[in-house]
DNA sequence: CTGTCAATTATTATCGATAATCGGTTATCT
DNA sequence: AGATAACCGATTATCGATAATAATTGACAG
């Protein structure tokens, strides 16, 4: 037999973190709500411990916060910090797109196909889609910066900024936004690191949510 | 009253935590050492959930990984991820001084302070006393950026480098490296953002372990 | 010898129950 | 009435014990 238990496994904790991860992704649960341990593990049916530690891990994600003795909520970002994380986010990604402009590496395809994907998801108007796509456009980016913490960081700030931002963008807002992605392919495709970086950095704050909504 | 119950407040598993940090910062829980829990419950005389509490924490800081149904261990770094994980740090602080500059906000006198506290650290080889003043000097510039999220992840790192960067400069090391710092204190005082910002990144990087050790 | 496998042990993951704490409410005193 | 203190319901924090999992050992067949 080739595989025997392939996915059955996961720890009960991981398993209510996906699924409370998801939730707030998706936005059902919005921020603001309270999550409470027992009723989640009644949901759950199992013990209040995982639950736990999936909160203290969602936590740790930045997506919920806890307040010592109060409980947990998902979390509440002002407009000031999601501006603040955009432009953390911008310093990151523009020196990824340096490094992996200043090593020559071939991603142009990759991120093409990216750009294509979200194309097809603007037109189909469906934007969950369009913000995977998005996302791994970007991911592309910084994964082949080679830094892994540098990914690390940058992960962190991606899932916050997704679980902050419901987007709801036309299809023309999409359609654009998914075209200025190829400032960028074009920017790293030239092999100039100093342009890559300002490209990627004017592309995330151009984006910010102020001025936009999603990136 | 002023204030009635200042101190006794804290949960165990934040004071577990707080020893446990303290001694992987000073070095007593070397990298690769495992953390079991009923021991450490054991040692604490308490039962194993707040130790896990703790555990998760700790590994969110970075300090520790976990392996499913393996338990924790001190992290181990490899001189690679320490290396990138100066590069980061250094594109984070670079950042922050020239927020800093930008702003004109007046924080000279409060870095030369640290700065002479650094020099008399180095005086008396005092490492940790230096260490600590030494993180504090940054820990000012970042802080004063005006970033939230910048200093969230910043500090993640200086955790990081400090944990696992065992220092043991000579006196003439730690002096000159106290010094070294003055370029930054000019940079930020000539009011020039960029100047500010790549004597940042400079000082940062000059700094990396495989050139020197810690900063 | 040497690799395989089962029994044993060490440790983590989970459970169900209890204790501590918080916010609000009501009762008490002035 | 107004403030204060003792109660109450809801929820988190912690406990002690059990179940599940991984590492270790040692016997045994080849």
């Amino acid at each position: 037999m080739p595989s025997v238990t392939p996915l059955p496994r996961a720890s009960l904790s991981q398993q209510i973190r996906t699924v409370l991860l998801d939730r707030i992704m998706h936005g059902e649960l919005k921020p603001g709500t309270r999550l409470i341990e027992l009723k989640i593990a009644a949901e759950f049916s199992t013990s209040q411990a995982p639950v736990r530690e999936a909160l203290r891990e969602l936590e740790a994600m930045g997506v919920i916060e806890t307040l010592p003795n109060k409980g947990a909520r998902v979390r509440t970002i002002t407009d000031q910090e999601l501006c603040e994380l955009y432009d953390v986010r911008a310093q990151l990604e523009s020196y990824a797109a340096q490094l992996v402009t200043e090593k020559g590496l071939a991603i142009k395809s990759k991120l093409k196909d990216a750009v294509r994907a979200m194309k097809r998801a603007a037109r189909e108007e469906d934007s969950i889609a369009f913000a995977n796509h998005n996302s791994s456009f970007h991911q592309t980016i910084v994964e082949s910066a080679g830094n892994s913490v540098l990914l690390e960081l940058w992960q962190t700030l991606n899932v916050q900024s997704r679980t902050m931002t419901n987007v709801s963008r036309t299809r023309r807002n999409l359609a654009e936004l998914a075209d200025s992605h190829l400032l960028i392919v074009d920017a790293i495709a030239s092999g100039i690191p100093s342009k890559a970086h300002s490209a990627a950095r004017d592309h995330v704050v151009n984006n910010k949510p102020a001025a936009g909504s999603d990136d």
